[in-house]
DNA sequence: TCCATATTTCAACGAATATGGAAGTATGGC
DNA sequence: GCCATACTTCCATATTCGTTGAAATATGGA
C-alpha cells in the first residue's frame, strides 16, 4: 500500500462523524444502509452526511451501489485490512520481542 | 478506547510527516530517535518537526524523554495496538464468515 | 406527465491545521 | 560565567476542512 493512500484513508477515518459511520457500516457487514438511514442513526443533514459518505467512498473504504430511491454503503473491509497491514508494517525490525504486545492484542482483537 | 481518542490518534497519523515519523519510530524500536536525528532522515524544519512530534505524543503514539541535550522520541506500541483493536471491534456482527478475511490479513501481518 | 422521496452538488462561510521565522529554554563543555 | 548545540514555543500567514442553505439530479408511483 502507498503511504498516500494510508494517508488519505487516515485521513478519512479521523473525523468524530466519519469514524461513526465507518464503524456503523463495518457492524452492517456487506449488507450495508442506504445514506437516509445513516442519516437518521447518527442524526447527521443528508447534505452534510453525503460529504461524509463521498470521502471515506473515495478513499476506497466504502462501496456504494444503488437500490430504487437508495443509494445503499457499505464498509470495504479489504480496503480497512490493508491498512491495518499497513500500520503493522515493519513493527520490530526483526526482533519478535519488541512486537509480541502488538501481535497478541491483534489476536485478542479477532472477533471471531 | 473512546471514541475521541481514537479520531485523535487517526488525525495524528492522517498527515505525510507524522505518518513517515510514527513509521519510522515503530521500525527504531524502544530505542528511539532524537528529534534532530528524525528531522535530518526525513528532511523537515527542527520546528517544524517539534510540533508534529507534539501533537503524536499528545496523542499517545510516542514517548518523549530526555538524553543530554538531545530528546529522543519513541514510538509507543500499545497506542497502536489499542487503535487497532478498536477500529476491528464489533466487525461482524456476530457473523465469522463476514470478518475471516480481516482476521486472516492481520494474522498474515504478524511480523514475528 | 406530475409529484414526492432520496440523495447529491454548489457556493460560501467560519474553524481548524500546517508551516516558517524569530525568540526562548535547557544542557554540556570550556 | 560564557558559548554552542538541541529543541521548543510563539506568532503570523496561507491553506485546508466541515457545515449549511439552496438548487439540481435520479427514481418510483399515481
Amino acid at each position: 500500500m502507498e503511504s498516500n493512500l494510508a494517508v488519505q484513508r487516515l485521513s478519512a477515518l479521523a473525523q468524530p462523524n466519519r469514524l461513526a459511520v465507518f464503524r456503523c457500516l463495518i457492524r452492517c457487514g456487506p449488507a450495508g444502509l442506504p445514506a437516509g438511514d445513516i442519516a437518521r442513526l447518527l442524526d447527521v443533514a443528508p447534505n452534510t452526511l453525503s460529504a461524509q459518505l463521498t470521502l471515506l467512498a473515495q478513499a476506497g473504504l466504502l462501496t456504494r451501489r444503488r437500490d430504487g430511491r437508495s443509494i445503499v454503503y457499505a464498509a470495504n473491509q479489504d480496503a480497512m485490512s490493508d491498512l491495518i497491514v499497513y500500520l503493522l508494517e515493519d513493527c520490530c525490525a526483526g526482533r519478535p520481542d519488541i512486537c509480541a504486545p502488538i501481535a497478541d492484542a491483534v489476536a485478542r482483537a479477532a472477533c471471531c
